[in-house]
DNA sequence: ACAATTATGCTCAAAGTGAGTATAAATAAG
DNA sequence: CTTATTTATACTCACTTTGAGCATAATTGT
């Protein structure tokens, strides 16, 4: 980075966004196809700093009138000036640094387009009928392999991975998936030419450039945030169920909860109040529920704390 | 930052490192001096990425190098692009983006040159003695002043200052030190022009350009990660008594814990094994400690949930 | 020898958490 | 219209975690 500075440096910085909803009980993003490419990408554009005075107001700006989608919550999650790669088919050689965001949607606000499964490109952190199979046919075996020749990577499978004593970590998606780039599993490491062999078998939908990565990235951040502040409101709708939220919640954890424990959490986490009305859908009609605070912006703090089952096997 | 490019955007990428190490009793900074000026700097220099891989490993040797400082951890804050401001008395106009990094050093690795008292800047976040004087002689009357103009911001100040039934988070040190810069509390309130009244009373030693922006979020975010993530043995020699780790411990989350307590939840970590070894002091000597996993890099998950006193006065 | 100081062990009550059982209120089926 | 099915909600209970303190141990300083 420093040193005296020899020559002209061109920079473009560009703005990566993972816009997600929940919606028809699916965690969704919003991806974009560009002809005669079969991997899809997240809406990203330059960042023109002499029109726009911060990132997050551009972006909002632009994600409304370019993507047709009114975002809810907006956090910036990394900056990668990693690969020292160009943007391709491009004339001029300028190093591209991309600011990765993580931008959430409420299912109304989230105008057409297209929207595509989340868990399409990442089908081993969908816990929520189970360990997935995945995981024990492909997944274990391959990097044990891996591991033959890169032994030293061991600890960090194991941590990622949750295996031997290890716990799943459910925020752990991002380790988990550069393990497996690193490991060759992943198409985009064969794409760029990080690894010679194939991988035996495609292990989620790949997608162009890093936007897999920043995919990754923003599910882990988002599934850390939930527990410390209320994000997960901006997914849901005006007034929603329990039973709604929860789904929600287990949509983006990625495992599933207990439903009783759920309502007792939310309930004493002062985070909703009951508006008298209720739903009708097929059993006992449910009592919907707001986010207390009308004011946006100023958010309480806290979270929601949710947790899966008993931990057993401790490490001590 | 999109639609389309109209012409030549010269942006330079400045990295900005907060080091912090734990010494003689205080959270210390390395903090420069440039002739001229009263206000200090963090290190900083270009990102030239036609040198160096990685933006990180850039940082790190050039951190060696220039600085004489070995990294212990290193991680990514956040990327400032808000101001649109020039970096001042350079020729050429490029617009400065700024990322800003966490950095955690051993006080043995640390070297010689300047380290400064990190609290001396943010005194009303260090209450290891007990709630700060500031707070309620200074702060919170100007605030509600403030407020007087401003009331749209009253729970922000309700959640981040801890008042009613709100709690101190001390994780918020960031919202902290930007609500008491919009309330032109912060002499570079005043220095950015957002304000023309002087603060009445300086709060805490200002810094060049946004350098104390970075430093609050570089210790909100090491304050929330202790307790996700092992970081703080990134601040402690190889090996310590608990009392020590304890110290560094309050040191960063600026609060004093329970000593039984502490021992406790430390010795459930699993996080360090006993040595044999004891130091010698004034009463009983202790047992010394090091930090499982030889491995660098092979960290395991989890953190210390440390804890300030029991909650009382629940918003239910 | 004794006071002062620091470390360590242990207890106890309150709060939190995982995992149920039980009951209520609707719709769909017969 | 009676009953099975479905969903919602209430409550219990054992176990764990946590805040706070008391008690004891092993040093140094006087």
């Amino acid at each position: 980075m420093p040193m005296s500075d020899s020559g002209n440096t061109d920079i473009l910085i560009d703005i990566s966004t993972a816009i997600l909803r929940a919606h028809e009980g699916e965690l969704q993003f919003r991806a974009l196809e560009d002809a005669g490419e079969s991997a899809k990408r997240l809406p990203f554009g330059p960042f023109m700093p002499h029109r726009h005075r911060t990132m997050e107001i551009s972006l909002r700006q632009w994600v409304r009138e370019q993507v047709g989608v009114d975002l809810a919550h907006v956090e910036q999650l990394y900056t990668f000036a990693d690969q020292g790669r160009y943007r391709s088919g491009e004339s001029d050689e300028r190093h591209v640094v991309s600011v990765g965001y993580l931008a959430l949607a409420r299912a109304e606000d989230a105008g057409g387009g297209a929207w595509d499964n989340l868990y399409r490109h990442f089908p081993w952190e969908d816990w929520r009928t189970g360990r997935p199979d995945v995981l024990d046919a492909v997944i274990l075996p391959a990097l044990d392999n891996w591991l033959g020749r890169h032994d030293h990577a061991a600890e960090r499978v194991r941590l990622a991975f949750g295996r031997n004593e290890a716990q799943w970590d459910e925020e752990f998606v991002l380790e988990r998936y550069e393990l497996l780039y690193q490991a060759g599993l992943i198409e985009e490491a064969v794409r760029d030419g990080r690894i010679t062999s194939p991988p035996q078998e495609a292990l989620g939908a790949p997608m162009q450039l890093d936007h897999r990565r920043i995919l990754a990235t923003a599910l882990g951040r988002l599934r850390g945030k939930l527990k410390y502040r209320p994000v997960l409101f901006d997914l849901m709708p005006d007034r929603f169920t329990l039973r709604a939220l929860q789904e929600t919640t287990e949509l983006v954890i990625g495992t599933s909860l207990h439903k009783q424990n759920f309502r007792r959490l939310v309930e004493k986490s002062g985070f909703v109040e009951a508006t008298g009305e209720t739903s009708r859908t097929r059993g006992r009609p449910a009592e919907l529920f707001r986010f207390r605070h009308g004011n946006r912006a100023d958010r309480p703090l806290a979270g929601l704390r949710v947790s899966g089952g008993r931990k057993t096997g401790r490490t001590s």
